[in-house]
DNA sequence: ATATCGATTATCT
DNA sequence: GATAATCGATATG
């Protein structure tokens, strides 16, 4: 694969809808001593800053979502029904509470690491889809925990979580309605690379 | 293909 | 104390 170059500040200092929208394609890097995974991102979802009642920011700044209100391009990491963490993007100027969901990842290295970190044995190709289709999975996957990336700086390669890009086409995006929210729901905020086969939910596996 | 159930946290009353 | 939550796995038809 060709080289990863990091994301600059200003690519995550626009509009969710326009970040959600640009970090289709792009490549969520984990390295470590212990690791070293990447996954193409294939799933985003847009919280707006202002009007978004579904966003967590909606009601201010609190000790949970205070990454949101920092500067863009880090990670807000929440743990959700008593078992999944998610993996957020801060963006829009500082102080403004936008944040981008990511939902999905297409696994490209370290798949043997994600799916012992998954607790998955992986038999037939469909498995892939199983690692990281999905927002709690794909966190799973990636080792990523509040504890351990929550305000990590995604522009920084130095850094164990990070995203790069490798002018990879990103192809035709596809914008739908966000998933398991109740507020405001109806709104078109839902990022997907078309016809990409690790998109979550079910609907797409029987298309494929 | 659809239903239900688990498990923890942050936030609100 | 209650409850909704940016979900995923399992059971059932």
């Amino acid at each position: 694969m060709l080289a990863l170059k990091s994301l600059d500040r200003e690519f995550f200092a626009r509009t969710p809808q326009r970040v959600a929208r640009e970090l289709l394609g792009k490549v969520l890097v984990r390295h470590s001593k212990a690791e070293f995974l990447t996954g193409r991102i294939v799933e985003t979802e847009a919280y707006l800053a202002e009007n978004d009642p579904a966003a967590h920011s909606a009601a201010g700044k609190t000790a949970r979502n205070s990454v949101l209100f920092g500067p863009p391009g880090h990670a807000y990491i929440y743990f959700i029904y008593g078992s999944h963490y998610c993996l957020n993007t801060s963006c829009g100027r500082e102080g403004t509470g936008g944040g981008v969901l990511f939902r999905a990842l297409e696994p490209l290295q370290g798949i043997e690491r994600m799916a012992r970190n998954r607790g998955i044995v992986l038999a037939g190709a469909g498995d892939l889809r199983k690692l990281t289709s999905g927002p709690g999975r794909l966190a799973e996957a990636f080792g990523i925990t509040r504890a351990r990336d929550n305000d990590c700086d995604l522009t920084r390669d130095s850094l164990s979580l990070w995203i790069g890009e490798d002018g990879f086409p990103s192809g035709p995006v596809v914008v739908t309605p966000r998933i398991g929210i109740t507020k405001a729901a109806e709104r078109p905020l839902r990022f997907v690379l078309g016809g990409n086969p690790f998109v979550s939910g079910r609907k797409l596996q029987a298309v494929g």
